[in-house]
DNA sequence: TTCCTTTCTTAAGATATCTTAATTTTTTTT
DNA sequence: AAAAAAAATTAAGATATCTTAAGAAAGGAA
């Protein structure tokens, strides 16, 4: 089977040991202390305005963040992939009521864990606060990065540096979502989309 | 002396045990290790290209981080006041160019130190790690709450927002420099505080 | 106080992007 | 394979915000 406990263990070592090297024993502690769980597509993860209690770590699939403006349009602020945290932050770090929805855009695979357990890991495994505080570093400055982006480019440009840096993310997410991400409306894509080649 | 270092050092304390509980001595172990200085009002503290070196803890101050878009206009993308850190991260973490400048907007005094120097901290003092894994969490939620705003606000609702929210900010930044941080060109910003009452 | 620089305001014309609404294409379900 | 649903395109008119250029006000230096 493709998602055998054991392989995905070691899918989240690899991952743990990009930043900081961990013993197999470690990965079996903060393995022991994750939970599975598989998503169909579409399948709402979070609502808006319940707590967001866990912090996902994604084996396979893709999750957006949105959020529903006041005209009821969705409005994606986030994708996650393969190997990435997703949660909402701001819910999941001050237990406030999240004002984004979670949801799955294909069937998607995860590893979550309460805030509880996060800080009982800490605890026990001060490498694991290692290896947060240079995710969450991360995390940060790809926040920054997107800032720039949309300071500095105008739709069009936004569009081509979306397809061509995140080939992964373009090629699995339909394109009105994409448009809904680069806050652009699907029909003036569609329309730059035109007069691009 | 307004400044003198055990007041500096209280200050410094207070800051650090919002977060965690800390004792004099290790307080005493990473203010030894900080420096200090001051800078003049438009004096700049990083140049675009340059690596930077450093993270400051502002003790009194305004200092902003801006970039110079292809017109040769200034784009403001940050201000920081007394009590907050500031760098360019990305800079700072990665070791990379810089892309933005660092300017104080009026006489600043900081507290900082190398990359290097909070490495070995982290070693020496784990609960330093958790401090700035926390203290990066809080930068990322205030980093996304700054692009809901964008996402969700015209300009004339961001101005509102920014001097109802930030008083502190909007009564020592002049308004031409708001304006580059809210994005908006300060004649429109004119124009929209004409018809704000 | 006077001069010089910095900051703020006014107004007219320009433009990137949105809105609405209808049509076509693609994907999913029966 | 047909029917239904979802996604993408087209086009025309609307609008928030910018650009340019000039002048007024405020603040700092001499």
């Amino acid at each position: 089977m493709c998602n055998a406990p054991t392989k995905v263990k070691e899918q989240l070592k690899k991952y743990f040991c990009r930043y900081v090297d961990f013993e197999d024993t470690e990965i079996d502690l903060v393995y022991s202390k994750l939970s599975t769980k598989t998503f169909r597509k579409k399948e709402i993860i979070l609502k808006e305005s319940q707590i967001c209690k866990y912090n996902y770590f994604i084996i396979k699939g893709v999750i957006r963040s949105f959020y529903i403006d006041e005209k009821g349009n969705e409005r994606i602020t986030q994708f996650a992939i393969d190997n990435w945290w997703t949660t909402n932050m701001e819910s999941f770090i001050a237990k406030t009521p999240s004002t984004q929805y979670l949801e799955a855009v294909e069937d998607t695979t995860v590893l979550y864990l309460s805030k509880e357990t996060l800080d009982t890991l800490y605890v026990k495994l001060p490498k694991l606060e290692r290896l947060f505080r240079m995710i969450t570093e991360n995390m940060l400055i790809a926040n920054l990065r997107k800032s720039d982006i949309f300071l500095k480019m105008k739709s069009k440009e936004r569009y081509v540096h979306f397809v061509k840096n995140l080939p992964d993310f373009s090629q699995r997410i339909p394109q009105y979502m994409i448009a809904s991400y680069l806050e652009i409306t699907p029909e003036y894509l569609s329309e730059l989309r035109k007069n691009l080649h």
